[in-house]
DNA sequence: GTCTATAGGTTGATAGAC
DNA sequence: GTCTATCAACCTATAGAC
């Protein structure tokens, strides 16, 4: 019996496969309540499924992780398609601005949890490096962007547009990590709006 | 007998107190090791101590890791006399931004540190908030600054300066995550004095 | 593929002598 | 204040039945 009686506890709904199961369990128990407690047991738990159902998967708790690692930054397709909407260059920066806030949101807590040890960050390290997520595909992007709004004449000619790109991507990871790090504390701050008012009178 | 005879086996000078003994050891485990190796075991072995000897001084391993927060986050006078050294407005920035990474770089394992536990992490953003270390302080510090220079005509007037500030800030913050979480692989991006040079445009 | 049961190890924390 | 000794709890991982 893999589990008709019980309703698997859990919010959304419930997958059918076990291995889901446990990464979409990890997951959330990694966001919610940090690495330190993500144990096999509790995953076991919330999945609805055994503790050894976990490393059958899996092998073990560093491949449980890793696997979490691929699950969460997989579904990433940044800023894909913006650049032939034909925007202002000042949209899009917004929009690529908020994107970009969105998907640290989701990463931060997974990317902060591989700090808490030496290996975990190492191979975290590795696979950012892997699947071409650092930050300078970033910059490669939104840089490459700019140029070719230079040569159109709608960006002033002598912007450094790698320097201003990084200026970006940087504001709104650090924003993410404020949301994700301080909670809902922030309401002293200067709104995004405004920074990216103050930031876009650079294009 | 505290340890005349064995000489404590850290590298640096060996503090005659147990107390400091441990949080110093502490501390260089959170920033080596993460803070999962970070076990009464290891903090005791390190400071060349007892085991019981950290519950006796810290009461229970939670209250070592606040306590390695404060010791970790208390020399800081940030950018402390600046204002008073009369500088160009730009340059100013600029070594607000040199102090601030500085600063991120020793802070951020700490604070990531807390992240691993939701406890932890409500005990770090209450010290922070308590002892006004959030980014709220360095905005007010900035921008307040940034206003006067608005007053003496020094610097453009519809600026946003506390928009602004937060840019720098969030520059200098994301500076540093790169280079705690990425290590040194970040020779692709452009430099912090190509994206200074850029943001100081605005002044 | 999933379960139960358990071995084996590590950790947080306490008791009590010195 | 510092130590040794120890406990109870928890964790990872495996073995073997279904």
């Amino acid at each position: 019996m893999t589990a008709t009686e019980e309703p698997k506890r859990r919010r959304g709904r419930p997958p059918s496969g076990g291995r889901e199961a446990i990464l979409a369990a990890a997951l959330e128990i990694l966001r919610e309540q940090g690495i330190a407690n993500l144990t096999s047991r509790e995953v076991a738990a919330r999945a609805g499924v055994s503790d050894a159902s976990v490393y059958y998967h899996f092998g073990d708790r560093a491949g449980l992780i890793q696997a979490v690692f691929a699950h969460a930054m997989s579904p990433l397709e940044l800023m894909a398609g913006l650049e032939d909407l034909d925007l202002e260059p000042a949209e899009l920066i917004r929009r690529s601005f908020a994107a970009l806030t969105e998907f640290f949101i989701k990463a931060l807590p997974v990317i902060g949890a591989a700090q808490t040890d030496p290996e975990l960050r190492a191979s975290m390290a590795a696979y950012i490096d892997q699947n071409n997520l650092g930050p300078h595909k970033g910059v490669e992007r939104l840089g490459g962007y700019l140029r070719a709004q230079q040569a159109a004449g709608r960006v002033r000619a002598d912007l450094d547009p790698d320097a201003f790109a990084l200026v970006v991507i940087d504001s709104a990871f650090a924003a993410a990590a404020r949301r994700v790090m301080l909670g809902h504390k922030l309401e002293l701050l200067p709104s995004s709006e405004a920074v990216l008012a103050e930031i876009t009178r650079l294009l």
